[in-house]
Parts: structure tokens; C-alpha cells; sequence
DNA sequence: CATGAATGAGAGTTCATTCAT
DNA sequence: TATGAATGAACTCTCATTCAT
């Protein structure tokens, strides 16, 4: 119990996250795949009922598989919670590779990251990563899983260190910001409903115009505003 | 289970809420600071370990006092999750309640929201709030804390909606709106550390700034720079 | 616990029992009619909801005092039930003294009391007795109902023992003829209900005809006898 | 809970049970075998110490598993009950099933069920059945326990309609007599004792004797008596 | 007398995990 | 490799009973 090494030593960056997963891919096909259809039944199943209160009788049966059968994929329950939550990581970093390569202004970037980011929502995976609470982890797991979502932070805080570097972004405090940024793109997984009137790409845009430029009224409005 | 009464019939509104809270101060005192004993204890343990995770015996042990003498205060555990919800519920509640009766344009009351919202995070009921995920509720409740969620949420959409009408705040989707910034807020409880080094007040500012004027250096429009 | 001595002393006889009923009305009248109004309500719950699913805080309820108060009329929960029990018993055996006393034949007694008895269990306390399982007592008061019943027995083999020996009644094991159709009877408190189409008299006279002449058709026999 | 779906769906009618107990035997032996010793066993305590008042801890222990062990078999300690009372239930229904086939005369059958009857109630499933007072089920259980006892109760009183229309049997009316006869043999689940001084035959012959003939001394006797 | 509060001793049930086969 | 069975350890909740006030 406790540590819980994660497959092949424990992972320190996003970059080993996303290496593991092409490692991953050399294994027997079959027994991949099931792994992985364990991984989509239990993500799905803990966005619905939480992690603590999804049963893996349940995922088990879902699968049409019996109980014991997971431990021969799994070590532990924490194990499939671990390898969700990478699965998850590693999606979300991937987006910030892509973005962190193109050759545009910061605020740009940002701009893109928002974008990106608020398409990962409606992935089971990215949802799960946002949404899970770190007090539901054991304390040997939540050291990891904490590292996992600093290391995001800091990437989100580059982006937008550069755009104050290259102008694009006014002068701020580049950790508020980015807390800023990932708590209202965070919160999407918490409201968004893929049946809603909302498409993603309706949100992702207003998000983006809303946290790049704000609430605030047209210039005009507040110069008036001010002189007043 | 499922239904559970909440003292004195289901609340239905934010109103109703705070209401409560006045009634509530007409109890025998010992009673009453008993309950609220147990609430406080039991709001940082679920804060810290999770509700799930967290076992009556401990929340109990804790208290100094034995496992069922909690069901004579409470009837259920879930209904001391939902009364630490409530509580905290009824600070958000009224802090919106001094902003709307605020005589000022939509975007200062906006900007006061979110001050107000940000100390919130600092009183473990307010973070309960906020972090609590509905997965981990039963169906029962979870309609009912989703019922109130809501709530807070429509109020927070008349403030902007408010400020789109008076012409501080620019033309945008209030829901929208209102969402980016409670999910800014509210990942604040997520990672805000009372030992940290940003205050509430600085965080707080800065979150007005950004949320209202948006991230992009707009050195024209807030100076010269437009102009030039 | 287990050995309950129950109220100035065992009782050895329905005799008794009687007796103990009338020293009992001597009592302070409130105290009498509270106690009296405790048994009422308990009997009622036994019966619906069996002795061991009715928890002592129901029975307070109903009757608006507080569980505690119950321990002012009673040392136990089980002292309640005995005393339901008692009380119900007595209604029996003063039907039996009545019938005893008539100067009939035995089969009419017999007869007089299938009539009374089956009136009884519209009586809660009646049917209590009647329904009360022994494997629902506690051994040390299991001894004393099974005493108090064995005398009912006894005393309606008795009744059977004169009519053998008067002629009215054939040859047959008094003991087996008392079990059937004390049983007969006693059934009746199983499904009788009192908004069903059947009335208390109807049943006695039914249950009368069929236990003392049987189901046989004896067209001849019958026939002559009445002619005659 | 309330609702337990037992064994591939709901049963119905005591001919369903009957046929379920044939299902049952294509199971796995070893399975089948330990769900059996467990019923048994619960069989046995819930007689001697009532339903409520057995702790499946007790059941357990006696069987030499753990607690949990037994949830390999049944949901619930419910289920346990109903699968005791059914296995009970479909004795009850064999018998009737043989008796309502043979061609003789209602009397005879009735007479043939009297002694059947009282057979069962020396195996400890039959004797449950009988014992088994509604009150102590939860409201969801006593409808379906309510309804198997009342098939049974319905094809009594088909025999015995079937002699009054016979001529075998007096006029009388078969929903009492089915009633009386059932109390009668019901009863002696309370009182009769495999160690005790009488045979089950003889019982059996007594009761057929008493009840279809009743009590009153021979015709002879009942015309001197009635002459006088 | 009566009550609010507290408690000890379970009871039923759940569940992650292991093991023989 | 996969499974049925079993288990230990908890956990929530219940309830008869007592005690200070």
C-alpha cells in the first residue's frame, strides 16, 4: 500500500509521461487493449460515482470481466486511478508541446492553450485529471499527482512569462495568471454538458476573449469612465 | 436514504439559508455549539481527507466524544455533509447579498464579488463549497447541492448581465462570464495555502485585475500605446 | 437481564394473574393510566412491527414522552412485553373461569369457549398472546410465557376431559383435541382482519360447528338427530 | 433494498417454485451444496432464536465461514430468510400437488393433506414456513411471503369445495374450514417436540380424526343427549 | 418526575485483495 | 491466464440502557 510504483520506476515529467506511452505500445496488442478498455470503463466510472465510491465489482462487471481478472492488469485499485490520471497528463501535455512550438506571440499562445485545453474537457481522460481531488488520494499518491499538475502549472507560467517578455501580455503576475486560467478552464469539466446548448468551440472562444481581454467595456467606454 | 430533511424542511433557496442560520441561534447554546463543534471538526477532516474517506469514528475521536453520540446531533453522515455545505453556502450567500445592494456600476460589483469570494477560500466552509464533487454524493443529495450551486450561480450572472446593461462591462455571454470567473475563484481553494506567500488580499486584487481587464497588454488603450 | 422478576414476584397461575390486576388498580391513578396507556401503544407495535423491530424510542414517540420516561413504568423492554403479555392472558383465563363455572356439558363449554376465545383476538392484548413466538424471548422469560400458556392448555383440556366423561364429547386424547383446537383459534389471529368481510360471530359459530361436529357430511346421522 | 429479486426473478406461484427447485440442481455442486448447508443452518437458528434475533455472525460461525462469505450467496440476510421460507414453501406444495391429483373423494383428500401436513412440520423448512410470523419481515418481503401463503390457503379450500361438491363433505363455508383445519396443523409447529411422547402419526391420525369428524360423541350419544 | 445527552455493544453490509484451482 | 470463493478490516447505523441535571 502506500507507494505505489508506478510501472517501471516513478514518472518525474510529462516528457517521461508521454514516453511511457509509446513503451506501452510494444506490449502484446491484446493485452493492451484490454488494459486500456479497463482504463476507459473506470475513468467513465469515476467521473460518474468518484473514485472511492465506484466499487471495482462494478468496473468488473462492466467490463464482463470478473474482479480478480483487473489484478492481473493492476496491481490496485490506486494503481488504475494512477494510470487514468496519466493517461489524462499525458494528453494535456502533449497540447502544451504542440503549443509551446509554435512560433507566435505569448498572448497568442495562451490564447491557443485555451483553446486546446477546453477541447480536452470533453475527453474522459483530461476531465478526470481536472477534476480529481487530491484529498481523495492515498498520501503516498497525492505526492505524485501533485508533482503531475505543478509540472502543467509551470509549463501554462512559460507561456505566459514570454508573452509579457515579447509585449503580447501586459505586465502580471505570471503564477496568478496562469491559477487564473487553469481554475476557469479547470472548472469547465465541472459544468459542461456534452448534451448542452454549448459546443466546445463556442466556449473555448469566449473563454479565450474573456480571460485574454477581459470584461471590461470598449476602450472608449472607460476612457470615458475615467475622465469622468 | 436520499432525502434527507435538512432541520426544518428543505431549504429552497439561498434566502431561506441564511434565515435559517438567525433561527438556529434560538437553540440551547449547548446544544447548538456542540453541532457546530462537530461541523468544524468534520469540515477539516473532509477538506483534508476527503468525505469518503473520512470515517465517523474519526471525525468522533477527534471530538472526544463516542461514534453515536454524532447521531444525536445529525441524523446520517451525509446529512453533516450537507450541513457544512449549507454553512458554507450561507457565507457565499450573503456575501453576494451585500454586493447586490451595492449602488455601483455592474463591473465594481463584479470586481467586489470577486474580493469577497476570494476570502471566502480561507474559511474552511467556503472552501467545503467549493470543493466538494458532486460524484461523491449520493443521487439524493446530489440534486439538492446541485440545486444550490446553481443558485449562486444565476446571481453571479445578474451582477455581470447588470454591467453589460450599464455599460461597464463589455458585450458578452453572461453565463459564460460568470462562469470563467467562479471556476478562477473557486480553483483557488484548490491550491491557495494559508502558509503560502500570496495573501488573500493580493490574490484577490490581482484576480479583479486580470478577470476584468483580461491578460492582453493593451499599452494604447490603458496609456498612450492606443494612440500611438 | 434475563431473569426478569417480573412485578412483586413470579406468578405461578392465571389465578394470580387475575389477582395481580386488581392490587394493580390500587395504584396511583395517573402512574396506572400512563403505564396502561404505554402497554396499549406497545401491543399495537408489537403486533405490526414484532417485538424485536420496535424500538423502544418509537414507542416513546407515539406516545410524545421521552425513551427514558418508558424506564419509569418499566426496568426493561422486556418487562413491557411481558406485561402485554400478562394483561392479555388475563383476559383469557377470565374467559375460561366464566366458561368453567357454567353448569353444561363439556361440549358445550367447549363450545361456549370457541366463542369466547375467538372474540379475544379483536383484543390486542389477545392476539398478542397469541401471536407472540417463543423464539423471540430471551430464555429466562421464554420459561415463564411458555408456564403461563401450558395453563391455558390445561385448563381447556379440561373442559374437553369433562365432556369425554359426560358423553358429549367422544373418545379422544384430550390433549390432542385441546392443541387442535386451540390452534384452530389461535390462527385466526393471523389472518383475521377486522375490516374484512367476516364478522367475530360469524367465525365463532363456523369454528364451533366445525371443530365439535367436524367436516364430515353425515347426511343420515344429522338428518335423524334433528328430525328427532 | 425491499424488493429482492431471488434467484431468476420473482416467483410467483408454488407450481414456479417447484419447478426452480429443478433448475436449481444443474448448478455447480460445491456451490450448490454450501448454499444449501447454509440454509440450513439458518434454518435451524432462526427456529430456535427467531429471524431477528440470529446474528448472521452466529450463522456463520456455526458454519465455520466468515460474515462476508455468506454475501457470496445471498445479497442479503433477507434473502436468506425468503430462500428458507421457499424451500419450505414448495414442501408444502409437493404434498398438495400429489394429494390434489389422487381420485378419491374430497373428504379423503382433506384427510390425505391433514396427514401430509403434518409430516412437514417435523422438517425444519416446513416448520419455518408455519412459523414465520409476517411481522417480523420488512413491508417489501411480507407482500411476497403474503402472497405464498395464500396460494396455499387457496388450494385447501379447493379440496374442500371439491367435497362439498362431492357430497363427502357438509355443507360449510370452505374459506373458514380451510382456515380452521390450517390453524390446527399450523399449530403444532408451536408445540410439538421430536423428542415428546408423541409420534407425528399419531398426531396426524388424531387431527384427520378430529377435524373431519369433530369432537361430538357418536350420533347415538347426541340423540340420548338431545332427548333428555 | 422527566429529559437531553451519551454510550457500549453489536448488526448488517461493503470492498479491496488473495488464493487454490 | 482466469475464476469462484473466501477473508479481514472497516464503516455506517441502531438501540437498549444509564446518568447528570
Amino acid at each position: 500500500m502506500g507507494k505505489i510504483p508506478v510501472r517501471a520506476g516513478p514518472v518525474n515529467s510529462t516528457a517521461e509521461l508521454v514516453g511511457h506511452r509509446t513503451a506501452f505500445a510494444n506490449r502484446r496488442r491484446d493485452s493492451d487493449s484490454k488494459r486500456e478498455a479497463i482504463l476507459h470503463t473506470a475513468v467513465k466510472m469515476f467521473l460518474d460515482k468518484s473514485y472511492s465510491r465506484t466499487p471495482l465489482a462494478d468496473v468488473a462487471e462492466q467490463l464482463k470481466i470478473t474482479k480478480p481478472a483487473l489484478y492481473h492488469y493492476f496491481r490496485n485499485k490506486e494503481e488504475i486511478l494512477l494510470e487514468c490520471y496519466r493517461l489524462g497528463l499525458a494528453l494535456i501535455a502533449e497540447a502544451l508541446d504542440e503549443i509551446t512550438a509554435l512560433d507566435r506571440p505569448g498572448l497568442a499562445k495562451v490564447a491557443a492553450f485555451i483553446r486546446a485545453y477546453t477541447n480536452l474537457i470533453t475527453i474522459d481522460f483530461g476531465r478526470f485529471v481536472i477534476r480529481l481531488d487530491e484529498s481523495e488520494l492515498s498520501s503516498g499518491v497525492r505526492a505524485q499527482v501533485r508533482k503531475f499538475k505543478r509540472e502543467i502549472d509551470h509549463r501554462l507560467r512559460s507561456l505566459i512569462a514570454e508573452g509579457i517578455e515579447d509585449g503580447s501580455i501586459g505586465p502580471c503576475d505570471p503564477k496568478l495568471a496562469a491559477f487564473a486560467i487553469a481554475g476557469a478552464l479547470n472548472w469547465i469539466a465541472t459544468w459542461y454538458e456534452p448534451a448542452g446548448p454549448l459546443t466546445v468551440e463556442e466556449i473555448a472562444s469566449e473563454f479565450a476573449r474573456i480571460l485574454t481581454q477581459g470584461l471590461a467595456g470598449k476602450p472608449a467606454g472607460r476612457a470615458k469612465g475615467k475622465s469622468a
